[in-house]
Formats: C-alpha cells, sequence, structure tokens
DNA sequence: AAAGTATATCGCAAATATACGATTTAGTAC
DNA sequence: GTACTAAATCGTATATTTGCGATATACTTT
C-alpha cells in the first residue's frame, strides 16, 4: 500500500499542488521573503536570520530549487540564490486560476456553509 | 532531532504553510474543484470521481476541514461537504499579499535570474 | 601547498503523510 | 428489532519530510 497515486491526477492539479507544498513550511515562505527583500541571498545570512541549522536551511533551499521557486549560482565559494521570477509569475498564475475558478463556480448558494 | 520547529516562525508564515499544505496533494485540489463545480457534494460521488479508495476521500476530507477549507454537516445516513466561503477567501487573501510582498520587493533587479 | 570559509551532501532519527482494507458508527428502511 | 447504506475511524505498511551533526566539496587566502 501507500504506493503514490499523484500520478492519477490531471496534471495542472499535480503542478498546482508541487507548488503548493514548495510553500508548505514555514521556513520556506520566510526564505522567499528574505529572498524578495534582498533580491540578492547568500544561504549564510539566511542562516543567521532562520532558527535552522545551516543544513536545513540548505536543504529547504533545494526543495525550492527543485520546484523551481528559485534559481541559484555558485559565487566562488559561496552561493547567490534568488528568485526565479518567471517561474514564480507562473505558480502566481496557476494559484489565481484555481482561485477564481472555485470563486465562481461558488456563486451558487451552498448548501451548509 | 527532527522536532517541529514551526512555532519558531511568524503567525503569518505558519498560517500560509498551513492552507498551502492543505492544498499540496493533487487529490485535494481535485476534491475542491468537485465542491465548487456541484456546490452541494456528498461523500461517495468523490469517491466515484476521485482514483481512491473511501477512506482515502474521508482522510483527504478530514485534511481539509482541519485546514477549515471546507465545513462538513451530517446529512442523515450521508455527509454533505461545501466549501467555507470566508475562509477560502482569507486563505487567497494570504496567498495574494504573499505573491504581492514577493513581487513588489522583486521589483530590482535580480543577481542571478 | 596549507588553512580557512561557505555551502552541499550524507547518514541517521523522528515525525508526518499517504493509502488501503477492515471495522465502527449513524442513520434509514423494512 | 434487523438489514441496509454511507461515511468515519482504526490499524497498519510504506513513503516522505523535517531536522541535525558530521563530512565532503569547492573556492579563497596566505
Amino acid at each position: 500500500m501507500a504506493i503514490n497515486k499523484k500520478e492519477a491526477f490531471s496534471q495542472e492539479e499535480q503542478a498546482l499542488a508541487t507548488m503548493a507544498k514548495a510553500l508548505a513550511h514555514p521556513a520556506r515562505i520566510a526564505i522567499l521573503k528574505e529572498l524578495a527583500k534582498r533580491n540578492e541571498c547568500i544561504c549564510g545570512e539566511l542562516v543567521d536570520v532562520l532558527p535552522l541549522a545551516q543544513s536545513t536551511v540548505s536543504q529547504h533551499l533545494r526543495e525550492l530549487k527543485e520546484a523551481g521557486l528559485i534559481a541559484g549560482t555558485i559565487d566562488g565559494p559561496k552561493s547567490c540564490y534568488c528568485i526565479n521570477e518567471s517561474a514564480f509569475r507562473k505558480a502566481i498564475d496557476s494559484f489565481s486560476s484555481f482561485f477564481k475558478e472555485i470563486e465562481t463556480r461558488q456563486k451558487a448558494a451552498g448548501c451548509c456553509s
């Protein structure tokens, strides 16, 4: 049991769920905010700001990177991370159209809310 | 180790992460869409639509309910679920302001994207 | 080359999520 | 009452996430 059934859903649903998952931890929300604030950032400064160990921050960064929301380049002995604007915008669009779909269809009266 | 450090982040960040988590599975996305479409729904019909066992669907419904995104009332031997409009709208607002915060601060040129 | 610095990866432990079948609960119909 | 139906919960297996320390990698400085 517990085989992943995610493939059984539509590409759109999977993509949205993946983006949501990337945002599903406060540390990653905080990282994105911090990256946006500085618009140029290294992991070390994030470690100072976040209440997590260096290795844990690095892991969260990797997850954001795998989701495509941030881009990282090696910059000497440091790394430079920033928000991947185009991917982020796409994610926002996905969320927006999902929210819109829910809201417009929801116009008729509900049964129990 | 692996103690939950989520409390170490701001309420806002935690709340957004919680909502994101609720949306972090395609089954739950699909459930929300289906509920919005019908605007009145019982678990059984969802089981027919989704490629999951009844108990699994019930579990996903509970997660959505715990996140506050849907409301459920007992309706005879069946249950009636629908989207919790006000909570959903709040969630949308949280996402929107987060996205806006990222985008506006991101205005300056990036370093590596 | 050697030492230092910054980040990534490894290895592990614990927590949480995912999924199902089996069972329980709760109401309806007979 | 008993039988039926629908949904929730329980128990369990497996997968994934979270977190840390330790180690490895990679570049810089001396």
